[in-house]
DNA sequence: TTATAGTCAATACA
DNA sequence: TGTATTGACTATAA
């Protein structure tokens, strides 16, 4: 049987002692349970924080997502808004083919009514500013096409045929007012009379009146600059079309305007013009037409060549007023003028392949024919498609640009199925050799040229490897050896010049005196010293050379005697020499101004030049070509100043600038050779120009 | 848009 | 007469 505890401390003295410390544990647990209540809160309000910041973190999360969700729509509206517009633009030129078909119509129109074109297909101009005034017509006529017009501008227009002849057809792009800003000052002005808004006589006194007041230049550059900008209007295009200036002019005008006062009559037109311009909404937005769609056509043109280069072709670059249609006829007279050459060759021993390509040109050149009468005739569409069977050659159902596709598949298809082992090179230089066909000093001779050269440089030496990154050629040692070759053999610059390189004595001379390091050279550059190269290599080329330069003589020698009896025929160059404008010859204290203001600032400001240009007396076009001139030269010849006005030390000068600065050679230019004082005196005022301009600034 | 490279024609020079 | 220089310009690269 167990003891009762409760009854065991009843009876003795210990259970008194056994309560109190009883009660102490008690209170201790008590103690510590109170001290967990406490942390237990501690816990819960911090957990309480902890859930308000997040809280509010959320919140703000949400915020922010609500912010980002709603910017992200707005670009979006933006977005679509975007691709609608586009989308019109894309509906609303879509009709461009038909444009571009009437247009050239109407050229051919034009050119067959008026004088002979301005720009033949061959020649090199490249901006805008050299199209003719005939294309002026034809734009007029397109815009009203674009415009919804239906009645064309009338060629009689009393505004047009009462300008002054110069007006009608400005010899010169630069020369102002230039016809085609002109024609478009009458087509707009036209248009507003259709609106009836001026009247056709205001143009010529509005002029008046404004030329009377004085303008703010450079607000007017500045809100210019922001118009085309705005716009999308390029200089080049506004330059042409309202200024009547070149796109280098345009930007200089444009940054640099010069003050109302000091401009001359003629430098105040194109301020008038642009202001005229700002006010009238309906030219700007007749520009922006204009540039749209010679965007659009720049594009497509700009499309053949890249299918001919991804056919494996190497195109030579089409002059820009040339017609996608036109460069096919172009690929297809070189390829006439190659099989005439091949059929030279074909007695010696013909090549198959060649006749396959022959074959396949003639057939072109048919699709051509028949393409040109039913882009003629389309209204009428006189020859059906399935009278003729062209397989896949059929330019009715296909863009020039897969026509062009087309005929270059079916060629390199057939010389691929033709077993002869020499076909495709063969074929392929044969192709290339339309390249070689166009004269060297036509304009047309670029990077695919430069390719050409290349690769036929490098079958010269190693048939396989047309590795022309890794290229490299010695131009010091080639224009050594090209020297001595012509030395020896008594063969002249302008000779080698015209018929090698394609360039002139001037520019040969330079090239065989100051030799660029290949790695400095432009492509271009390049390709001049892969010509000499070449032609080192050639083991007939002084023998050709030579043939060359003595038929030259020859014709000299007869053309002198036949100048001797009195007559040239077609000799005009008296004419043209009496409307030539004088070469700018620098005199001694000129360029050593000129020198010394270089070594203050050799990348002067526009003030700058125009204050070297006042104090000297010189035009600031002058002055900034030499400083272009200048920097050059040094830098061709990798000095501190250009070898043939390399100076050396004078004792005797004192000039603090210009001590150094004294010519080696005579200037025989200078007829009274200054004493060193004057001279001295020149220069310190241009010495002072700089250094006042650079005080002021 | 600007700076530079390349080129030409006129001119100078040998 | 051939070559070198240079002012001016265009095309192109940056």
């Amino acid at each position: 049987m167990k003891n009762n505890p409760r009854q065991q401390c009843k009876s003795s003295p210990i259970p008194k002692e056994n309560r109190r410390l009883g009660n102490l544990v008690h209170q201790i647990s008590d103690g510590r349970e109170m001290m967990m209540f406490s942390s237990r809160d501690r816990d819960i309000q911090r957990l309480e924080e902890e859930v308000q910041r997040l809280q509010r973190l959320l919140q703000e999360v949400q915020e922010r997502t609500a912010n980002h969700i709603a910017l992200l729509q707005q670009q979006l509206a933006n977005k679509s808004q975007d691709i609608e517009r586009l989308q019109d633009e894309l509906q609303s030129q879509q009709d461009y083919e038909k444009i571009k078909t009437e247009l050239r119509t109407l050229r051919a129109l034009t050119q067959t009514a008026d004088d002979p074109p301005v720009v033949s297909v061959c020649s090199p101009p490249s901006d805008v500013s050299s199209v003719s005034v005939d294309n002026d017509h034809v734009i007029q006529r397109e815009l009203h096409h674009f415009l919804g017009k239906e009645e064309p501008l009338s060629e009689s227009c009393p505004d047009i045929s009462g300008l002054p002849v110069e007006n009608r057809r400005s010899p010169s792009p630069s020369s102002s007012p230039s016809s085609s800003s002109v024609s478009l000052h009458m087509f707009i002005k036209a248009e507003k009379d259709s609106d009836g808004d001026i009247s056709c006589a205001v143009e010529s006194d509005g002029f008046m009146d404004e030329d009377e007041r004085e303008f703010d230049t450079a607000r007017i550059a500045q809100q210019v600059k922001e118009a085309l900008q705005q716009q999308n209007i390029g200089q080049r295009v506004f330059g042409h079309y309202v200024l009547g200036l070149s796109q280098g002019t345009v930007s200089d005008i444009l940054a640099r305007p010069k003050p109302w006062r000091k401009l001359t009559s003629r430098g105040r037109e194109p301020f008038l013009r642009m202001k005229r311009f700002l006010s009238d909404e309906h030219s700007i937005q007749t520009l922006r037409i204009i540039q749209e769609r010679l965007r659009v056509l720049e594009l497509h043109e700009a499309d053949l060549c890249v299918c001919l280069v991804a056919e494996g072709i190497v195109p030579w670059v089409r002059p820009p007023e040339m017609s996608s249609d036109e460069v096919i006829r172009n690929i297809l007279d070189q390829s006439r003028l190659e099989l005439m050459d091949v059929d030279s060759r074909s007695l010696r021993g013909g090549d198959a392949s060649e006749d396959v390509i022959r074959n396949i040109l003639h057939q072109a050149e048919h699709e051509m024919q028949l393409h040109s009468h039913v882009t003629n005739e389309t209204a009428r569409d006189t020859v059906k498609p399935e009278e003729v069977d062209y397989g896949t050659l059929n330019p009715r159902v296909q863009s020039p640009t897969d026509f062009v596709q087309s005929i270059i598949r079916k060629v390199k298809c057939e010389i691929d199925e033709d077993t002869h082992p020499s076909a495709s090179p063969a074929s392929l230089s044969s192709v290339n050799r339309s390249l070689r066909a166009l004269p060297v000093d036509s304009g047309l001779r670029t990077q695919a040229d430069f390719q050409l050269v290349c690769v036929e440089s490098c079958e010269d030496e190693s048939p396989s490897g047309l590795d022309l990154q890794s290229l490299e050629l010695d131009t010091g040692s080639i224009t050594q050896r090209v020297k001595e070759a012509l030395t020896l053999n008594n063969i002249g610059q302008r000779v080698f010049g015209e018929e090698v390189l394609g360039l002139t004595q001037s520019s040969v001379s330079e090239l065989l005196s100051h030799p660029k390091p290949w790695t400095k050279l432009s492509l271009k550059g390049k390709e001049n010293f892969i010509r000499m190269h070449r032609w080192l290599q050639d083991p007939h080329n002084v023998q050709r050379l030579t043939k060359i330069d003595q038929r030259a003589r020859l014709k000299r020698d007869s053309q002198r005697t036949f100048d001797g009896h009195g007559f040239c025929p077609g000799d005009h160059s008296g004419a043209f020499e009496a409307v030539k404008r004088p070469r700018v010859v620098l005199s001694a204290h000129e360029k050593d101004a000129l020198r010394a203001a270089y070594q203050l600032e050799p990348y002067p400001s526009q003030y700058t030049i125009e204050r070297l240009a006042s104090q000297l007396g010189l035009q600031t076009n002058t002055v900034s070509n030499w400083f272009y001139n200048y920097r050059s030269r040094i830098r061709r010849d990798g000095l501190t100043e250009p070898l043939q006005t390399r100076t050396v030390q004078s004792p005797a000068s004192t000039s603090p600038v210009s001590s150094s600065l004294v010519p080696i050679k005579r200037e025989p230019s200078d007829p009274e050779m200054e004493d060193d004082t004057q001279r001295h005196a020149r220069v310190s005022v241009a010495v002072q120009a700089v250094t006042s301009v650079k005080t002021e600034l």
